[in-house]
Parts: C-alpha cells; structure tokens; sequence
RNA sequence: GGCCCCAUCGUCUAGUGGUUAGGACACCGGCCUCUCACGUCGGGAACGCGGGUUCGACUCCCGCUGGGGUCACCA
C-alpha cells in the first residue's frame, strides 16, 4: 500500500507554528515512505477564508520546501468544490437510516447543554429526534424553503471504537459518549466532520496526521467512515505546541507564524529543523538537513507529551544555518532587507561580500544583518550620545587628526596589514595602547561602542569614508570643546 | 463535570530493569581579545508523590497529584 497523507490548512489567517509542524511530520512521512503528499484546502468557513491567507499558506509552504503531489491550484482540493459531493453522501445515509433529521432548534439544544452543564451532566444532544419516522425521500435542509431542520449521524450506542494511534498507541472509547453529531446544517452545508471523512475517503489518504486536539473527534469519524462504507485510514495525533507559559501556542505569544519569522529574516532550515526536533529526535541529533529528516523520520521516535515552543533554540539554529552559507549567498540574501529598511543597496556585490564577511558571526539572522551593516550602507550615521560622551574626548582629537592624515597617505592597498601598520605608527608616536585608540576610533567610524574588528571595519569603508568619519568626529570634539 | 491524553534538568530531549541519568538551547565562570560577538575549556541544573512487582526500578503495574485536549448548525 502506498502511503498517502495529507495536511488540511484552513485560509483563515497566517499558516500557525504549531499547525504547521502537523503538516511537516505529515510531509516527513510520506516522503520517507515514497509516498503522496496531499494538500486540502478546508475552506468551507467562508465567512473567515480568504484568498490572501490561501495565497501566503502556499508562499510559505514552498518556502519551507513542503512540496505537494496533489493539491492547488486544482480546485478539486478545495473543500467548498465538493459540497455536492458531500449533500449526496448525506443523502446516502438518510437512505439507510444512518442519519436521521433534527427539529430541535438552536435555541432547544443551547437551552439544553446549559442545563446539563449546571447539573454536571454530559452536554450530549439527547436524541431528542432519533427514531422518529421520516420520509424514505426526505430531501436535504434547506431553510429558504421551508425545510428547517438539521441532519444528524447516527452514532452506534453500543460496543466501543478503538483507535491505534501510530504516536499515542491505543484509545478506546464507548460508543455510548459518542454525540449524534450534525452533518448538514439547516442551510443545507454540510459540516467539517463529513466533508473531512468524504475528503479523506476520495483521495484514498491512508495516514491522517494531525494534531492531538482532533483525538475526541476520531472514533465519530472512524464511525463515520464505516457507514459510508469506507476503511478508516490510519492515525498519528501530534501532540500541541505550548508557548512559554505552558498554555497552547497562540498570537499573544508573540511571533508564531510562519511567515512572521520568513519576513525576519530566517531560513526555511532552521525552521524546518526546529520543528521537526519539537517533538521527534533521532538519538541526541540535533542538526538535521532536509534528506536527513525525510531518511530517519518515523512515528515511533516522535514524543508524546506537548513541547513548548523555544523561540531562542530556533535562534541558535538559525544562526548555524546562516554560518553555512557563503558571504557572497548572504550578501545577495541581505538585499531585500536592507531595501525593507529603505537603504540603498549597494552596487558593488563584492564590496557587500565583504561588509556582509565582517558581520556574519555576528548577526543571527539575515534581518539583524542588514542592521549590524548600517554603518556601512549609511554616511548620515548619528552617534550615540553616551558613546561620544565617553571615547570622545579632547585628548584624543590629535591622535585621531594623526590617524587620519596617515590613513590618506596610504599608498597601494588599503588592506588591513597596511592599517595596523598605520595604527602601530600612530599608537607608538603617542604612547596609547590600542584599546585606547581603538574605541574612540570605532565612535567615529561606527557611530556605537561595538562593531566587528576596527582594521577590518576600516578596510571595507575604504579610505575616504575612514578619513572623513575621522575628521567629523576630531570636528565634533573640538566644536564640543570650544562651547565649554 | 464526562470522555481522552500526558508526566526525565528552566526548555527540547536520549534512555526501553543494573548508567557517575547522556546531548542540545538558555544560564554561570575561565581562556582568547581593540569593543561586541565567534571559538574554546569548565560548571550548576532533572527522573512529581505513594504503593506494589523484582535481587535490583527513571524504566513494568496500580493509585494520587499535577498539566493538557475536547464536549458547537467552527475547523
């Protein structure tokens, strides 16, 4: 039997952490086994789908590199495409009696659960309207015309379902606590629980993987399947993702998107490994590559209690990744960045190459790249005031005036062997030590206290630039000085 | 409340009856050093509790406690 699994994302906003991880172990499967990978669009919620949403869960997807087999943009893979497909079901089984029509309104059944709730009873619909005669030829609800009702499944009342869980192992559950649920409103739409079943009984998906807050939906819809006449598929229930506070993963937690941290500046790698760890290891590995985690992924190895989301362990993995890549990829990479902060994007690739050489190990992702390399895409740099306070000093302005006029004399490269050589000349003519030197230097040039080593910063700047940093900053001292 | 699930360092986890309970992130300290990082060396840090089973339990069983999910004409 050919694997075939599927991730079911509703358009109703950004693709979520924790949905998406479902999808990724759902993908790591099938590719590990050969398998299909289906993508099921479940809109039916048109009130909240929309086509943005649809069109930045895709975005996201490839970015990750989750490739689908089937899915869009055939429209197929649209729920709301297959609504007539889903009526007739529902129609099958009022035929056979495995459904059967529902009078109680709305206002009855919330009236109801609210009762049992108080009296601590089990807020399952009483069946109110089961077993009462109906039509061979009932048609489907429909309230414009009168038809004012809802259509129930028939839920078996004795015996037990079970379901072998591929994570969570065996659950039993008596038939009896499983609710006579509604499958077709009284506007005639049919209902998540039928359409997924239908859905996942047409495309023939032999594994369900998703997340544990589906496990009390399970056994109603292996029922389901069996009165449709179906094999239930296999099932792999991923336990939550948490946020720091241990309750489930959601916007208040900050970033939880996967296209909040795509826009920030991290790799799909890292995000990819991240999520696969969360919740699956392989001994005490830690970095996995994509074919990696495709070759060793399985169910057996995935946890089964909720892990909470590690914002900072994602950092340090991303980190890695960018450290993988060359200095001429991440220059080319850095671009959208530095234009999103309305910079101008340098010319020279390779001088960017170079700048982007002096940040790498300091920046952890492509974003705080092109922060770190303000000063050197930027000369209306403003200095910080306590920076200047503290390395700007009178005393310094002579030794600063003298590296400046030796630094323009320079002749042939201007590599940073020829700018020690120059700061030696300087240090020892005035009797500093580098440090001394260094971070007064490093004001002027950077306009903070922290930057990547003061030759290799001189260096990318270049001559010019280095110069005339140096004099405004000698200027400034001596403007400074002389409002004393 | 009913049903279901879960339980090893702060976090992600390894571990499948006998281990000094391992790794990673984070944290702390040393080294490196022109700042910040990187790197490197080292450190602290966990089996929720109580009963069994066993020569021996983190590992198996039961109970407790704690946490979570779910009970819609949402998906």
């Amino acid at each position: 039997m050919t694997v075939r699994s599927r991730f079911a994302p509703s358009p109703t906003g950004s693709l979520h952490i924790g949905n998406v991880r479902s999808g990724l172990f759902a993908w790591l499967f099938a590719r590990h086994h050969g398998g299909a990978f289906i993508l099921r669009i479940d809109d039916t919620d048109r009130e909240r789908s929309t086509e943005q949403s649809l069109q930045e869960i895709l975005t996201d997807l490839q970015w990750l590199g989750m490739d689908w087999d089937e899915g869009p943009p055939d429209r197929k893979y649209f729920q709301t495409s297959r609504v007539e497909r889903h009526r007739e079901a529902a129609l099958q089984l009022l035929r056979e009696r495995k459904a059967y029509p529902c009078y109680c309104s709305a206002e009855e059944l919330e009236a109801k659960r609210k009762a049992a709730e108080r009296e601590h009873r089990r807020p399952m619909y009483d069946r109110t309207c089961r077993g009462k005669e109906f039509p061979a030829d009932l048609e489907l609800p429909d309230k414009s015309k009168g038809r004012n009702y809802t259509i129930r499944f028939a839920m078996p009342t004795e015996g037990e379902t079970a379901v072998d869980d591929l994570v969570k192992g065996r659950m039993v559950f008596n038939n009896s606590d499983l609710d006579d649920l509604i499958i077709i409103r009284s506007d005639g739409s049919p209902v998540y629980n039928l359409a997924s079943v239908l859905d996942d009984a047409d495309f023939q998906i032999t594994h369900i993987v998703r997340g544990d807050d589906h496990v009390p939906n399970t056994p109603r819809q292996i029922q389901m399947f069996l009165a449709l006449g179906f094999a239930p598929p296999a099932f792999a229930h991923m336990p939550q993702v948490l946020g720091p506070d241990g309750s489930p993963l959601s916007k208040r937690h900050g970033a939880t998107s996967v296209v909040a941290y795509r826009e920030s500046g991290y790799f799909p790698e890292a995000m990819l490994n991240y999520l696969a760890r969360l919740g699956w290891s392989h001994g005490d590995q830690e970095i996995f590559c994509k074919d990696e985690l495709i070759e060793y992924f399985g169910f057996a190895a995935c946890g089964k209690s909720a892990g909470v989301f590690n914002a900072e362990k994602l950092l340090w993995l991303n980190f890695h990744y960018l450290k993988q890549h060359t200095a001429a990829e991440l220059a080319q990479q850095v671009k959208p960045f530095i234009a999103k902060r309305g910079w101008p994007i340098p010319g020279d690739d390779a001088w960017l190459e170079g700048a982007v050489a002096t940040l790498r190990e300091r920046a952890k992702t492509l974003n705080e790249l092109a922060e770190f390399a303000s000063f050197y895409l930027r000369d209306d740099i403003e200095p910080e005031a306590k920076a200047v306070a503290k390395f700007l000093k009178p005393d310094i302005s002579e030794p600063l005036k003298t590296l400046a006029d030796e630094l323009s004399n320079v002749n042939g490269d201007f590599s940073e062997a020829a700018i020690q050589a120059v700061f030696e000349h300087v240090l020892a003519s005035f009797s500093l030590k580098l440090g001394q030197l260094a971070q007064p230097v490093r004001v002027a040039l950077t306009g903070g206290t922290v930057s990547p080593g003061i030759y290799e910063v001189i260096a990318v700047l270049g001559k010019q630039r280095t110069v005339a940093r140096l004099h405004a900053a000698v200027d400034r001292i001596r403007g400074a000085s002389a409002h004393a």
